[in-house]
DNA sequence: CTAGATGCAAACACTTTGCACCCTG
DNA sequence: CAGGGTGCAAAGTGTTTGCATCTAG
């Protein structure tokens, strides 16, 4: 777990503190792996991750977990109606995602330079991306918000297609 | 059913005819149903507005003729994790949808001015923000396909705030 | 100590599937 | 009249909930 990461589980368990909620084994071991991990987990990737320290860990304590943190806005869920839903622990404000159909990679274009998680973005890219984004959706909720009157809160955006790795395997 | 309806499921027909599958009366009634509304329905809502006309069909129909339309890229299939799917007939092209988030209805920005489906959308607002969308994605898309060898094939934009109607309502 | 957390299993909502019967083309 | 479509019910998913037990603070 990176600098960054382990400052984010810091503040994350002072937040936590600070509502009257406990930190247990379990609980900490879940919030090390939203916070260390980059490819958005589903809930059973996060279960399978942490077995191996604390077996008797049951889902629905992961369940119960990611469902306090998103009380909490600390996650961000990403639900895709079949395939269930995937979680961002790092940065729980809405951004684009890039979902590769192929390998079901979904990656994150602000973070995926910075310790790649083998989707071949380069940071520049990332913070490009990251910046246009943010632009364009807020340009377009202002339009949005004046002319029709619909207030947007929030948003999300998704890229679907194949992550560079998956298109060099033909 | 307005005109562009009934010339949108003439083709739907058409196109069903030409690959080999037979139009059942309940088959004919869904794909109605799809064509004619601008709110997104989801399967039960689908269902019900079909069993006054027929009422033996069953979800399980409804469910193979939504499954048969996605496969053949006629419906645009909008899951929400926990909410179950809502569809879009009309536009199976991805494009952006606005849900409102108190009354929970979904609109199509570049459908919504034409028969107002109680969101209060202009048809000026519609027509100029289906046009930004599309160029501001396409851009996106353009920009990671050659720095980051990402290929975008599809994608998707949902904007989740409060409509006119739910604003106004204080 | 005691409220909050856990683990198990049962309950849930939405969707898919198997199969005998039906009806379009 | 043949093969796709239908309806029913059972089976699957992913997720939530009830409750007795346990434990962090």
């Amino acid at each position: 777990m990176n600098a960054e990461a382990s400052r984010r589980l810091d503040g994350l368990i002072a937040r936590l503190r600070a509502r009257g909620h406990r930190l247990t084994p379990q609980r900490v071991a879940i919030l090390r792996e939203l916070v260390s991990r980059t490819d958005h987990p589903c809930v059973e990737q996060l279960h399978a991750a942490i077995l191996p320290s604390y077996p008797a860990t049951s889902l629905a304590t992961v369940y119960k977990t990611i469902h306090l943190l998103k009380e909490h806005g600390e996650v961000l869920e990403l639900g895709f109606g079949e395939l269930g839903s995937r979680y961002d622990g790092r940065h729980p404000e809405p951004h684009p995602h890039l979902i590769c159909t192929r390998c079901g990679t979904i990656a994150d274009p602000a973070a995926a330079g910075q310790e790649d998680a083998g989707t071949g973005f380069s940071d520049e890219v990332a913070d490009t991306m990251a910046a246009e984004v943010a632009a364009e959706v807020a340009a377009f909720a202002a339009a949005l918000s004046k002319r029709a009157g619909f207030a947007v809160s929030s948003h999300r955006f998704d890229l679907f297609g194949l992550c560079a790795r998956c298109r060099a395997k033909g």
